[in-house]
DNA sequence: TCATGATATGTCAGAACGGACATATCGCGC
DNA sequence: GCGCGATATGTCCGTTCTGACATATCATGA
């Protein structure tokens, strides 16, 4: 059971820097971890251009301000059930989702 | 906090059906289930093809067989995380996955 | 400078999710 | 029919996630 060992790491703060396998993160983990990060700045990154307050979303997603935030800083306690929540809350269509997990890949093949 | 509400009955069996609106499913939420759909849908497709039986690839993932098959069913016990962790742990690249979601779109536009 | 609105950060109790195990059911060759 | 490997289903109980709240920091304008 070495990945439950590294799931610990990963939640206790994760600190990625730039997302390589700064320790013995397995293929799998990063492209997760990636796919994570991608989508919390695609949240960012929306709500920004439609000029959408963190508490506004919030309300949409019966969440809280304090929760958007920590979605957009990609804390280590969000799921990603609910950055894809926030996506589509702020109205992304499934094609939208996939553009942003395809591009996570691409920037990040350094 | 409606959504709230909503969220209680999703999770308490969802039956789904043909995954329509067939209550108050708001769009958002619609979209969400028929991503975790299609993605679990996925997972099945992809294990079945190596020819990976679901003890298996519960091994690969630090899990158990029973969930495996939960998430292929995907039973609403089962989050987007460990089913996206199950696609890349089936060597899944981020554009398989963008594949997929954008697919459940196109399924389910009746 | 001080408001004031938007974000960030920390914490907590309760809900949801997780692996594990037991057990049931299926599929298929014999 | 029997055996057997693969799946399914149901239930524990420890861990993780979540909304809520308090509070802090930041930005901008007056």
């Amino acid at each position: 059971m070495k990945k439950q060992k590294k799931q610990r790491l990963e939640r206790a703060g994760w600190v990625v820097g730039d997302t390589g396998d700064f320790l013995g993160l397995s293929e799998q983990e990063r492209r997760f971890i990636e796919t994570k990060l991608a989508l919390a700045a695609g949240v960012r990154r929306r709500r920004k251009l439609q000029r959408v307050t963190q508490a506004e979303l919030a309300r949409r997603l019966g969440s809280s301000q304090s929760r958007v935030a920590k979605i957009e800083a990609a804390d280590a306690t969000v799921s990603l059930d609910l950055i894809l929540r926030s996506l589509f809350g702020l109205g992304a269509t499934s094609a939208d989702v996939a553009r942003l997990i395809r591009q996570a890949e691409r920037s990040s093949a350094a």
